[in-house]
DNA sequence: GGATATTGATCAGTATGCTGACTATCAGTA
DNA sequence: TACTGATAGTCAGCATACTGATCAATATCC
């Protein structure tokens, strides 16, 4: 291991640093203020209406200590509301406004830029060759952090 | 842009995420208590004696108002000094001290260990592309970030 | 030489992310 | 039903990361 470059771990802080400066320069650039946390908990309340808290941290592997001031945030900002949910006491549901609902449409294509912009390195094949290699690394290594990718169980 | 399985953004933060978690755990399974930032930055100034913090934040890839907390945590944990440099008195020169080098000694094979584990879902030669990849994505996106990579002016 | 611009370091403020602890609630069982 | 264990959410505390500001010192240019 001559140098940090040889680390994986070092390549992976590296892209992601490159990633979250892309993210939030393309969406400020679109005129609106969020981050790529509250984008995909905003994207995933917006599919699975009503969900829980542990089960957003789940479905994208967020810690569930780092959802709660995510959320307050989405609420903060109008994008999303959090309510008691009736069967369980202890839980929270999510929902989207249509102000977030407003949102998240104006804003898909400064993400979808943000995606290609941070690959704009490679070519489509090496893209897609990255991303098999990301996805598989992850899949492997899934049980090792504090907050695994959970399916939502229906 | 089905879901964020598709995009490189989220599986950069997921693998990123993995990555912390193996370093984390093999490091204190080793006896230590060092992050990957801070062991980056106590190897960097290891090889470059009497840097200042501002070559150390560009050999890294940091950005420099976070290097003032890394390099404050080292000092206090006794792994690195930091002194006034005499040609430029704004500057501060870093130094290893024995028992940080001792420690790095040390931790070696953790961390050595931690780059393994963190690929192992994937074949040597996958993990030399991934890597590759990685590097060629990182080259491009360099200056995207506010800390970019930068060579040491010698 | 002196005005100007740049640079090294730090700071306040904000947002992830984590550990570990705690409360309230729920579920299963003796 | 009472006890036990698990679960949902939050909190305090700490460590990255960033934005933007400030201060001191150095470089540059006229």
């Amino acid at each position: 291991m001559k140098d940090h470059n040889d680390m994986p771990g070092h390549l992976a802080r590296r892209f992601q640093q490159i990633a979250v400066a892309v993210f939030l320069a393309e969406v400020e650039d679109a005129g609106f203020d969020l981050t790529p946390v509250q984008y995909a908990a905003l994207a995933t309340i917006k599919a699975n209406p009503g969900l829980d808290q542990v089960t957003l941290a789940g479905l994208i592997a967020y810690d569930r200590t780092t959802i709660t001031g995510v959320i307050d945030r989405l609420v903060q900002k109008g994008l999303a509301e959090r309510r008691p949910s009736s069967r369980d006491r202890r839980a929270r549901e999510l929902e989207i406004t249509d102000e977030g609902r407003r949102t998240l449409r104006k804003i898909t294509p400064a993400v979808e830029s943000a995606q290609r912009i941070m690959l704009r390195g490679l070519s489509a094949k090496e893209s897609e060759e990255l991303m098999r290699l990301l996805r598989k690394a992850i899949a492997a290594g899934n049980e090792l952090s504090r907050a695994p990718l959970r399916d939502a169980q229906v």
